[in-house]
DNA sequence: AATAAAATTTAGACAAATCTAAAAATAGGT
DNA sequence: ACCTATTTTTAGATTTGTCTAAATTTTATT
């Protein structure tokens, strides 16, 4: 057996909870070699530190993760195949579930947490296929492609632009379910053209202008949305 | 708390092994009132009889089982409607994986073992509804309402039937994948007209007419194949 | 540089799901 | 009805993933 097919097997029998750890690993930036903390993984993934030091050496015996005591935990070429690999499951059944079932963006975080561990390489190629092979999920966030490869679009927060700037919108920072809703309420969404009329010098708060409609928006909620300025 | 919700919340937060238990014991026909040995279901599930007596006395305890030591196990109302709603997941996804992603009918059952896991409603009914809300899955067996209610078509084995019978291929009794290949490779498919021609006394094979091709079929093979004779 | 605070690891325990080996109950045959 | 063979259960161990509490290492502060 090659040395490539052993890491390929390996990935395969990953049990939900390692393929857990190496995605939050990832989202916390430990595909660089800045090595994440053990508390920062523990607080994200609501478990205990000492849960998390059983499962870096675990993930570190399997070559997933770089781990030295004391010293944090970074992705490994291969942690960072897998992780991308995950959020390459998470992303498409996020889009399948929108495009396809008529989910809203705040109803698949919850379900694609489940399909993203289905294992079945075909299943995942023709969901890709199906949906004409997307570049970004509801989200905003861009999908890797089969060999890890993906689009980094250059976009700013909303509450970083001055007024008189406008963009389209083009992602979320936030995704949880309270935020989406409130976008939804008020007519916020991806692909919307958004005009800063004005700031508010006191609380950074936002007159903004979304397409037609103005509206008054805290400085919370701007530097949650993702824009890409006009040219 | 009303007591159906007692049961509803129950079969949310069932593990993935006491769902196949569940399900295992309904295959073997513990929807009855005939208990299920413990011999047999370990057998089914490739697992050891000591196994078995642990979870039915933790599925006993959920009330999804009646238990008596020595005596078997068979499934409450409670447990049938759980297995009928794994079944019809099962189910469902198998139409899906073939109707929607072009898997074949021996590549699905492996994926589905994962996919009836999946826990949301919504998803489940978005998905039977997105294939149009289909009777039978890609084997020909009943696709389980979400009430739990289910055709039961009328059908026999071919092994059981006379030479110059004919009807139609209405499903297949091994769902493996090395059995349905060879259907393929010869033409035999749901929905295809099967005439029996000749039935060997000595082996109880059978020469039979599939739609205009002409065959020989052993009696392993017949005795695996339903058919829906012509009125 | 010493010491206090914070972060991390170790040690030991627990629940779920499994196993093996031994004990107990049931079923079958005469 | 008795004895044997089979089935089933119990008891105790194992693995995975988690926890708490105590010990250790690192870091921050004076």
């Amino acid at each position: 057996m090659t040395n490539k097919n052993v890491i390929l097997k390996k990935s395969f029998l990953m049990t939900r909870a390692e393929e857990n750890y190496i995605k939050t690993i990832f989202h916390l930036g430990g595909h660089s070699a800045v090595p994440i903390a053990t508390n920062a993984i523990a607080e994200q993934m609501e478990t205990k530190p000492s849960s998390v030091t059983d499962m870096a050496k675990k993930l570190a015996e399997k070559g997933l993760v770089h781990y030295k005591r004391y010293q944090g935990v970074s992705l490994t070429d291969s942690g960072i195949k897998t992780a991308l690999s995950i959020i390459r499951k998470h992303r498409l059944w996020e889009v399948f579930l929108v495009k396809k079932l008529d989910f809203t963006w705040d109803e698949v975080h919850e379900v694609a947490e489940q399909l993203e561990h289905i294992k079945s390489e075909k299943l995942i190629d023709k969901i890709d296929e199906l949906l004409d092979f997307p570049k970004y999920d509801p989200h905003g966030d861009p999908i890797p492609s089969k060999d890890g490869k993906f689009m980094v679009r250059d976009k700013e927060l909303l509450s970083d632009l001055d007024a008189g700037v406008s963009g389209v919108c083009v992602g979320v920072k936030d995704t949880s379910a309270p935020f989406l809703k409130f976008l939804d309420k008020n007519g916020i969404a991806l692909g919307k053209t958004i005009t800063i009329l004005e700031k508010e010098d006191f609380d950074q708060s936002l007159h903004i202008k979304i397409e037609t409609q103005e509206l008054h928006i805290s400085h919370q909620i701007a530097s949650n949305l993702y824009v890409k300025k006009h040219d």
